[in-house]
DNA sequence: TAAAAAAGATGACTTTTGTCACTACTCTAA
DNA sequence: TTAGAGTAGTGACAAAAGTCATCTTTTTTA
């Protein structure tokens, strides 16, 4: 946690909330004062598995992979987190150690702020109480679904949401490939399968012209059939 | 939901949350008040997916799984939960249909405790809201378990897992069985496989003798066996 | 309490997925 | 700019899990 710098950053933790209007002006100043931000490079972590946080981060920029180690030594991504989210929440909250790695998936810009903040503002403040549920809800909601997936979908067919999850939430760039690159193997540790059968299965794809790729790149050719797959249609 | 009957159910959602010192004596009474009771034979359902839900459920009595349906047609079991567990939060507080469908087990007592009651409780009283975050918090860590043990485990140690479970939650009777019987396809959608598959590997379990059974019951005999394996060693 | 329904159990077979070993490509840092 | 690290891709094979059919046992209910 070296390399702090002072910075104002736009009271990311707040937008990212939808509460602005539920903190006053004092709250709002006392965090933006106290944070700080921080830079992190590519495949750098930002926490680890079983550490205890002082506070959350917030994303200003770049991606987090957030994940969790299995009994067997293998990675399983959660989830992807991009500018505006926040990260450690749950386990500041209930202040236990935390359960998941955060690490950088390219460059990113961080900002960093104290615990004592955000459980104050719960505690003082119920909307922004509200908010925090209303996250932490979503985010349940989103893992059921997860489990529902992984427990019943083809490996196939989960790649196939994948995909078009990421592409649904990173966009695409000028020449129409996902904004997002990962590796395959990351790709696999969000699905929940090897790389081979990751790779193996792109490959299918784009034999179906489904998908074309161009190194890590993956661009969507034919989305309804995909679709079409991931729902079991 | 025909069928209530007044009846005060000695605050089940308020001790379920540790929160009772949080409430003050007028919002306990209101809550109190307001509750009304209900019975649900076994195999009952008490809200589907896709309900848009009126209030929480409280259990008094037995035992409710909670699931949900994937595209293909097959339900995974989400959640078991027992006596003084609150059905429906999620929803109630994003105000949203619910994603899971609740059915009773064996027969059950449910008390009914109508959305507002919760909604002003989280509003007006902050120590009550973090009660609940911190609920949704230990949901969330939970599932994200889940998550990696589906993505990671074979269905060996993801059974072995919910034996290890159930014996623990739920405890075991008189004669050392675990004291709830689901059926072989219940378990098999805890576990996220089919059920033959289940049943081979309880078949599986039994000539190792790990485990013996009687029926539906089950019996663990070597809980070291079953946690070695469940956790990778 | 007997018939029907539901659930447990097992075999035979297929499909899916994982593992290991290796080659080829791509990016990055000296 | 080039060597080396990291990543993509593929084949061959093994293991895990699913499906279908069938029979037995248990449970429910008329």
């Amino acid at each position: 946690m070296e390399n702090y710098k002072e910075d104002r950053c736009e009271n990311c933790l707040v937008r990212q909330l939808n509460a602005l209007k539920s903190l006053n002006k004092d709250q709002l100043k006392r965090i933006s004062d106290s944070k700080v931000s921080k830079s992190i490079k590519k495949g750098d972590s930002i926490f680890e598995e079983g550490e205890k946080l002082k506070g959350v981060f917030c994303v200003r920029n770049g991606i987090s992979k957030l994940s969790k180690m299995s009994d067997n030594g293998k990675d399983t991504i959660i989830k992807i987190a991009t500018r505006g989210e926040v990260l450690g929440q749950r386990s500041v909250i209930s202040q236990e150690k935390t359960n998941l790695s955060a690490v950088a998936v390219n460059d990113m810009e961080v900002c960093f702020i104290p615990k004592i903040h955000l459980l104050d503002s719960i505690h003082e403040n119920p909307s922004f109480a509200k908010e925090i549920l209303l996250q932490m809800a979503k985010d349940l909601k989103f893992a059921d679904n997860v489990i529902v997936n992984i427990a019943q979908k083809t490996v196939k067919q989960r790649l196939a949401e994948v995909i078009l999850y990421l592409n649904e939430n990173f966009g695409v760039d000028a020449d129409g490939f996902i904004a997002i690159t990962l590796t395959r193997e990351d790709i696999a540790n969000i699905v929940g399968t090897a790389k081979e059968t990751c790779i193996r299965t792109l490959t299918n794809f784009k034999k179906e012209n489904w998908i074309v790729t161009k190194s890590k790149r993956i661009k969507i050719e034919d989305q309804n059939a995909l679709r079409k797959l991931a729902e079991n249609r």
